[in-house]
DNA sequence: CTGAACTGAGAAAAGGTTTTCTCAAGTTGC
DNA sequence: GCAACTTGAGAAAACCTTTTCTCAGTTCAG
């Protein structure tokens, strides 16, 4: 405001007002400065509100890299991700990104493609730079990044991809989520529940498929397959077409290993004329909250509270910053049921 | 490796080895170290070679803050933004993040939530972090960020999102965007091209528009209506009905706003049994890979091209930190047509 | 053999801040 | 009136690197 219109399209820049520019215009050592500025040391009332007062109207603000150089620690962290388009790392970002920013601390964000290279670029980089400590998170919990951040001598979280071994790790209870889905669907009365999901590579994929078959046997009810196929609209449309034009008795419900493979099933079972909830009840898994609300009708999915378990692993970096001795191991966080309109009401309600 | 099994869960971190370090150990000042290392000033090969062995022995990394310091630059960059979770920024963040990092420097996320309290602090942080410059981007063009970059002394560059005025922004070219999509239209042979597209507080709802009836126009065909609503599936199957159950003729081709609303009309369509392409053609617009692979059959669409956006947007940023004078004003950057199978072949073809 | 040019390397300043140490002046207690 | 504190403030070191300046010793031309 105060300084007039530069556009700031290029050109020389104005050197920014050092300590020493408020010291010398307060007619004070810059030692004093620094101690009125930041509350310590002593001196006379006046003094200390004249220099506040000289280094505001200067604007003055303290140059970091000279706080950090002395003070040995950057208020700077690195997010190492291979997932920057993702929908998995991206609420996993906002929330670390959410913890750090309310405790003054700035994110590098590093995408690393899968490539190695890329890879030790921004390991380096970040080394350079002299961040806390790193985050690293990925698309998948059961990828490793193209990176080996043991032994850096920095503090390490894993958020949503596979730690390096002895070290601190915050993943989603896909296990509670899948418990979460199928009980649901129990506990409305619905007796054939199947479960249709993404590849057989993935180990998500198997823990779900566990924790549907247990809450199938804990509730007496008939075991039932587990389809495992692409995590796409075009599997879940192939699995409905097994499910009903096979030999078996059709299902009352489905348990979707993602909201994508829901959609598809939802949309297949409009086009057969079963209706879902009434026929079918169906559940997601992801809560995309795009695809869970444009189904017809809107999906009922297991969110894995991604946000919270960013911010979780954020603020658990900087309490290993700060010094804090941090039990290693992998922490499940739970998952969350996102009730909408695609399971109906319980027999009773 | 050479350091033992640090677990690195917490506790005391190693003192990473300093310049001093390395000229001790290699028996030399720190000023010929320095120099060694630099690959400057005048001294014996075997003396140069000698500390350069001694650093690398060490594990010498220069502290970035030092440096930084003192050549009054960080080679760091804050990348604002109002949209992390969404498909248009994240695409402009990738690009602009590679053409930094390919250049060393890093990118400082920081998403300010159209939160003013939360833009400042961000703000500020980059301010006394001493960035190099500031890459503002946002969901919308259309749309300002809450905060003033204005007057920061700071190089700042707009992507996709409204900039102050004066300043240097990159954005897609709508118009552009729209024209390719509907003279592909007319090329495979449609003559009556409707266009459903978003709400009308949006600006390139009307930029799109307004490309639409103008090669209608040009190509001589009857003008069509652009029908304006929310960006949803749901309103592309609402669009759908008002277009087939009216009392005007039925269109042979719709051109979507974007690729949820074209997910909807394809939709709609097949549930009256019209055939896409063959009695429909549709297109749609922001090429957002998940939608349009998804819908059947997959979708032709417009790409804004958003990573090479940022990467330019990031390249100029670069520029201009660098002391060169760049010409402030909008650059728009064309879009690209990707051709999937929503829109059949020409009638020759 | 002497002044000039060159060589290899170190000393010191700079960058901006924080913190400890020092010190002169004023105040209290006896 | 003097020792012992207290007060307000500055000097200097530290953080780590880069760069300019300095300097002793060597080589060369004349």
């Amino acid at each position: 405001m105060s300084s007039g219109s530069d556009s700031g399209t290029g050109g020389a820049r104005r050197r920014p007002v050092t300590l020493r520019d408020v010291a010398l215009a307060a007619g004070v050592s810059v030692a004093t400065a620094s101690k009125a500025l930041n509350d310590q040391g002593r001196m006379t009332a006046e003094t200390r509100t004249r220099i506040q007062d000289t280094a505001r109207q200067l604007g003055f603000r303290p140059n970091g890299l000279a706080q950090s150089l002395l003070r040995r620690r950057s208020f700077t962290v690195g997010l190492l991700t291979n997932d920057t388009y993702g929908r998995f790392s991206l609420p996993v970002m906002a929330g670390i990104s959410e913890a750090l920013v309310d405790n003054g601390v700035s994110v590098f964000l590093c995408n690393v493609e899968d490539d190695p290279r890329l890879g030790q670029l921004h390991v380096d980089a970040m080394l350079d730079k002299r961040v806390d400590g790193i985050i690293a998170t990925g698309k998948r919990v059961d990828r490793h990044l193209p990176v080996d951040l043991a032994g850096l001598g920095l503090p390490v979280i894993y958020a949503f991809t596979q730690p390096d071994p002895g070290s601190i790790a915050f993943v989603s209870d896909d296990e509670g989520g899948a418990r979460l889905a199928v009980e649901h669907l129990a506990r409305l009365g619905r007796r054939r529940i199947a479960h249709v999901t993404g590849p057989e590579t993935f180990a998500v994929v198997h823990q779900r498929a566990r924790a549907h078959a247990d809450v199938l046997a804990e509730q007496g009810l008939d075991p039932m397959p587990a389809l495992m196929g692409p995590w796409s609209e075009a599997w879940g449309h192939e699995a409905i077409a097994r499910l009903f034009d096979g030999t078996g008795e059709a299902p009352d419900a489905v348990f979707c290993g993602n909201d994508q493979i829901a959609r598809g099933v939802i949309d297949a079972l409009r086009e057969r004329s079963v209706r879902v909830p009434d026929d079918v009840a169906v559940v997601g898994f992801d809560n995309w909250e795009i695809v869970a609300r444009a189904s017809r009708p809107p999906l009922t999915t297991v969110d894995m509270n991604l946000v919270a378990l960013g911010r979780e692993a954020g603020l658990t970096l900087l309490s290993l910053v700060d010094g804090t001795r941090v039990e290693p191991g992998i922490r499940k966080l739970p998952c969350r049921l996102m009730v909408r309109e695609s399971c109906g009401q319980p027999p009773g309600g």
